[in-house]
DNA sequence: CTGGGATGTGCTTACGTATTCACATCTACT
DNA sequence: AGTAGATGTGAATACGTAAGCACATCCCAG
């Protein structure tokens, strides 16, 4: 019961009780071998009899190196939340922190950005295709931050890249589909001004008109369940009804499926539908939804690989990963 | 096109280029009010041009302050996320950052807790009921630190609490089950050492006990989707077939809801389903899920007045917010 | 014309640590 | 025994900013 609250305590504190410098006591917590052993029991001791805890603070401004990454990401959504989920916990797993900046709109992400700079980071991660080329330019230019376009494809050329595949992964779906023998098809994506959109849509597009069949696109406005679910209306609405609705979010492909569901259709009976992301609710029984599963911790592996090794090769690399299709019910006709 | 890259620029170029005196220069940044209008749009000015930044880490080191509030959190759950996202917007709209510290679970809190303590951070929010008392006894004793217990009945006593009034919700849901007219009930719980588990269920048992109707519990074993559907067997094993089952969460009541439509029952058809959190799915059509909605932005709003309100009064404040109980058609029953 | 408050700026120091340099001690080999 | 190298430690400094103190200037009332 030692200990408590000695409000402030100092390297200098711990090394005045253990009988040494302050040099030796820093060594210790930074680099414990070049400090003979019985010196080093000494003055861990004294530490924890103080209750000393380096200050992270301290040592960041020495030493140039914070340990920390941030994430510019948006607020809301369910498919970046998993991905900060899998990048802190590696982070985590190393012993570095991750440091969150959310922004609501893309509108504003310039204040999201400012912030990021005050704070000297070992690097960045920059999530979301809303994030605009002029701010990718800014965060490039910033010295000794070493940033990475998370799924990102606008970034290409522009910033280090790391991505799934997506026209691979679009044309994936659309095969598969497509081997379900169906005759027409719609794509709804999320915003068509996303880059990621429109990559999927062109893979998929493409995919199917070498089976000479034709994709119209619908946007749904957004990337949510919200947008999806609304999006229904129009594939209902519409003269003639796809045989597919290929999905470009998860997110929007479940606000689909229940979207058509209530408005009576059945799914996969009336109209197939497909997702792309791969999110854990894609997999719930209730939905068994077939997407292009993106693997996550590979793309995070990737993209902590980028800011962390030193080596400073290839000035831009660019990992492209692939996914992987997952097969649903969502895309299983009765017999067929 | 200016200003690319001087690698570090610090407060001293700028006074040197501008012509005035670091402490000026620092004035400008921190209170503007303090300095000549003249003076200070040359400092701007000249900062501009050299693409000068404030350094928030020697910033930080100096005024004792980081404006950073850390967070400890399950690294896997989706109403975990739901809060971070909440509780980041919140403070990124008061220029303030968050900081994670995800364990993957229990036995990990420590080894979290030792990272949080390196960081001077303003702020503390201690989330999850599988922190254990011992690890919030560790914190509470940290000097400087405002530590708050979100959703974590256990801290009472320990540490600055706000919390969901999971008695009256659970009470809430248990009464909305009765009225239905149901004559057999099962609470199927999360964890249950968690002590938010063990509150709802003897809630919704004593609500249940006034009607007459007895409540045996079934424990999850998670706090997941998969928990609960692997749950669903449980009930649909069991001897007699209860009206209603109330899950311990809403992930849970979830993965209840299409365990036991696999199973061949009809909900709400056979049995009645309700959860507790009103996550975002839990609205999807698919579920549509009777659940106590927690009004998570009143919950972060309370957390953080408590971290940054000076006042600190009557040390230990518990706040107890209420929930609302939101009807789903889970327990909306055909003809009744 | 003088004195006191208001205003604006510079000098200096402190925040707590990591690291360079120098120095002392010790080991081992010729 | 003498010297080169290895090893352990201390003194001093730098990281970049914030803020107390001192001082100069200016304005206005007496």
């Amino acid at each position: 019961m030692r200990g408590d609250s000695a409000a402030r305590v100092t390297s200098h504190d711990v090394a005045a009780e253990a009988g040494v410098s302050q040099a030796t006591v820093a060594r210790v917590f930074s680099a414990p071998d070049k400090v003979a052993l019985a010196t080093r029991e000494r003055v861990r001791e004294a530490a924890a009899r103080l209750g000393y805890v380096p200050n992270a603070i301290a040592r960041s401004l020495k030493s140039q190196r914070t340990d920390i990454v941030g994430a510019v990401v948006p607020a809301k959504s369910e498919y970046w939340q998993d991905v900060l989920t899998a990048l802190s916990r590696r982070l985590a797993e190393q012993g570095k922190q991750l440091l969150l900046f959310p922004f609501a709109d893309a509108d504003h992400v310039e204040e999201a950005l400012d912030s990021v700079e005050q704070y000297r980071l070992d690097g960045l991660v920059l999530a979301s295709s809303t994030i605009r080329p002029e701010h990718l330019v800014r965060m490039m230019r910033r010295p000794n931050l070493r940033a990475v376009a998370f799924n990102q494809p606008a970034a290409s050329g522009l910033l280090p890249l790391v991505m799934v595949d997506n026209d691979a992964g679009a044309r994936d779906l659309a095969e598969h589909v497509v081997a379900q023998g169906i005759g027409t098809a719609t794509f709804v994506g999320t915003i068509s001004s996303a880059s990621t959109d429109q990559i999927r849509y062109r893979g998929a597009a493409s995919a199917l008109a070498d089976h000479g069949i034709a994709c119209p696109y619908v946007e749904a406005g957004g990337f949510s369940y919200d947008a999806g679910y609304k999006a229904a209306a129009l594939i209902l609405d519409g003269a003639d009804r796809p045989d597919a609705v290929m999905g470009g979010s998860d997110e929007v492909a479940l606000g689909l499926i229940d979207g058509l569901r209530t408005g009576g259709l059945d799914v996969p009976g009336d109209v197939l539908v497909t997702g792309f992301d791969g999110l854990p609710q894609a997999s719930w029984a209730g939905y068994d939804l077939t997407t292009l599963v993106q693997p996550i911790d590979v793309l995070v592996d990737a993209t902590l690989a980028i800011i962390f090794d030193d080596a400073r090769d290839a000035a831009q690399p660019e990992r492209i990963v692939p996914g992987t299709l997952r097969e649903g019910k969502t895309t299983r006709r009765g017999n067929g």
